[in-house]
DNA sequence: TTTATTATTCGTAATCTTGCGAACAGAAAA
DNA sequence: TTTTCTGTTCGCAAGATTACGAATAATAAA
């Protein structure tokens, strides 16, 4: 006999996920900065942010393992940027969630 | 002098919000629900959900608070539904942040 | 080689989240 | 009145998140 409680779907929780990593300003600032202008450095970022550099790159941490951005050494700096095809991903989920 | 560090606005404050209620599988299969049926029971949902009925509560809570859905009193039961003035902003605001 | 630049990781603390079962509350039914 | 039904709130524990400054790493510049 199946479990009748197996009711949350892979596709939602891979939503969720994104949803979570959305789910604080500042990582909601650096989203809609990188849908925008297609890269940014910490740096920039710290200039504009109220926190802490450190703080800052636990949030790029958090984004880089959601999916949604990656980034890119380029010494000395590391260059951000969207990934296009998670946020490909995460347009048609939050499409079909919020139905858009 | 302005503090430059002033740049959370509160339309992504807003948006990040929305997100972090939608940022767990079982508030996403909630919301989802309940974006195609108009609404439900805390009832319906325990008999699915593979959590117990107080963790269920919270998670409704949880969506309450962030102003995505509303309950009803309907004795004995509560009825849920989407909060329709919340739900448009939040889909507007997810357009905008992910260009869709 | 030494110094400067950029950004991460470490260590720590405070707070928030998630989960459960038990206890409780309100209304309806017996 | 007592019982039943539905669902919340309480109390607790484990773990995750957020934040900071200090220490570290990697490369470039002097």
């Amino acid at each position: 006999m199946e479990n009748a409680k197996n009711s949350l779907t892979e596709t939602q929780k891979k939503a969720a996920r994104f949803a979570k990593a959305m789910g604080h300003p500042v990582r909601m600032y650096i989203i809609e900065l990188l849908s925008k202008q297609s890269c940014c450095y910490s740096g920039d970022l710290s200039e504009v942010l109220p926190i802490a550099k450190s703080t800052l790159s636990q949030h790029l941490k958090e984004l880089k393992n959601s999916g949604l951005i990656q980034g890119e050494i380029e010494p000395p700096k590391i260059k951000y940027c969207l990934n296009r095809e998670n946020w490909k991903l995460a347009q048609k989920l939050f499409k079909k969630f919020l139905q858009i």
